[in-house]
DNA sequence: TTGTAAATGTGAGGAGTGCTCATATTTTAT
DNA sequence: ATAAAATATGAGCACTCCTCACATTTACAA
């Protein structure tokens, strides 16, 4: 019944893009509540197209109180970037969390691209979102940041596999494979479904080459 | 002195996007105008920010002149997209075209990508324009449709350098080459010159091993 | 229960945008 | 010179995100 909210500075940062951290129980059910009906409306008409007035009126809530819980209307789209990010890292991480062979990287890099896929396909918001993000200058840092993230976790695992191999070399193209495995992920879900998996599979036939012993 | 205007239906559609061919020679520079403007405005502070009226002022017109060529904000941004493209695609033509060994397919693919990536190193408003047109899902097709067309033109190479491949593995395989191709340069220019480089280093390194006599 | 201070909710309206349209001006053709 | 067509203009419309002064609810001690 009564909750005491985490009342003084330096207290945990749960949504780090939230005006004011939801303290209450209630609070926090009404953040989650926004942040749905904004998933709803972006599936309907895309997040650009999404208007604050109509966030706020499908949560039930004014205008103001929305504000009070997000900055501006980036801050919406940017806790949604930020959960879905943490979403693929999860899965990224725990794909190659048991790889210690070669032969097991490339088996998991296959089966990790393609839930990749279908965790894109059925969440078409992924897409809207990414797309809103390229174009907010701030938003394409955190993109910049994931794909890092994930570019390291490729490393770790693929040093880790292959231990002959110049590292930054290794850092490198884990980077890059991570990015690109993104970019294709986009691709493939903005055409049709044969076309996007025959995209899937060329973009795992093309870097499963990079996973070979001979080290070039 | 006298300029005929192209007066009747079904004359050369110049450029696309806008609301009025411009027939007369003046209009013709006005155009010319309001994109050199547009340019420097997103060089400055991005397609976003960039304002109509700031567009219109710096170019010493009236709103309204300024929307008697262009429909909306988007077409500016469409056209200089289109001209960008145009751009890159007569470079990887001309790239390609005295191609006649699968060694000098490797030769000119990776030169093409070193001057590529000097283009958009020259060129930022280029990033921002993709920025931008990322964002709109009308530009994002003709995204898509630059890509195709860059796919086709390296998939025609290396079909003829290399007839022995199933065709359908070039297609899907050149048409991502060219995309991630686009994707590395943008991360490359987002980044600071060395690990640039490298990045651009990387994705050639990977993409050539593409290239070789054993199609698997 | 009641009083008080803090937390939270509210929505009219400010500031600023893209874009229109009735009107004025310039060019072209006769 | 004159009519007609093309082009130029900018006040203002519709719509956006977001603020802020104020109302309401909650938390808790007297």
């Amino acid at each position: 019944m009564i909750e005491e909210q985490t009342p003084a500075a330096g207290s945990i940062e749960e949504e780090p893009g939230l005006r004011r951290t939801p303290s209450q129980k209630r609070s926090r059910e009404r953040v989650e509540n926004i942040l749905s009906c904004a998933i709803r409306l972006i599936e309907e008409k895309g997040s650009d197209a999404m208007r604050m007035s109509e966030v706020a009126a499908m949560a039930g809530i004014s205008i103001g109180s929305l504000y009070q819980y997000f900055p501006d209307k980036a801050a919406i789209v940017r806790t949604l970037a930020e959960r879905y990010n943490a979403a693929s890292r999860d899965c990224i991480a725990s794909e190659f969390a048991k790889v210690t062979t070669l032969a097991e990287l490339r088996c998991a890099f296959s089966a990790l691209f393609d839930t990749y896929y279908d965790m894109f396909l059925a969440e078409p918001v992924m897409r809207d979102i990414w797309s809103a993000m390229q174009a907010d200058k701030t938003l394409r840092k955190l993109e910049l940041a994931e794909s890092r993230a994930n570019g390291c976790l490729l490393a770790e695992t693929w040093a880790r596999v292959q231990p002959g191999t110049p590292r930054e070399r290794i850092d490198d193209a884990a980077f890059l494979i991570m990015h690109l495995g993104e970019c294709t992920m986009r691709v493939a879900v903005s055409v049709d479904r044969p076309e996007g998996g025959r995209i899937v599979a060329a973009y795992k036939h093309m870097i499963l080459r990079e996973f070979v012993a001979d080290a070039t």
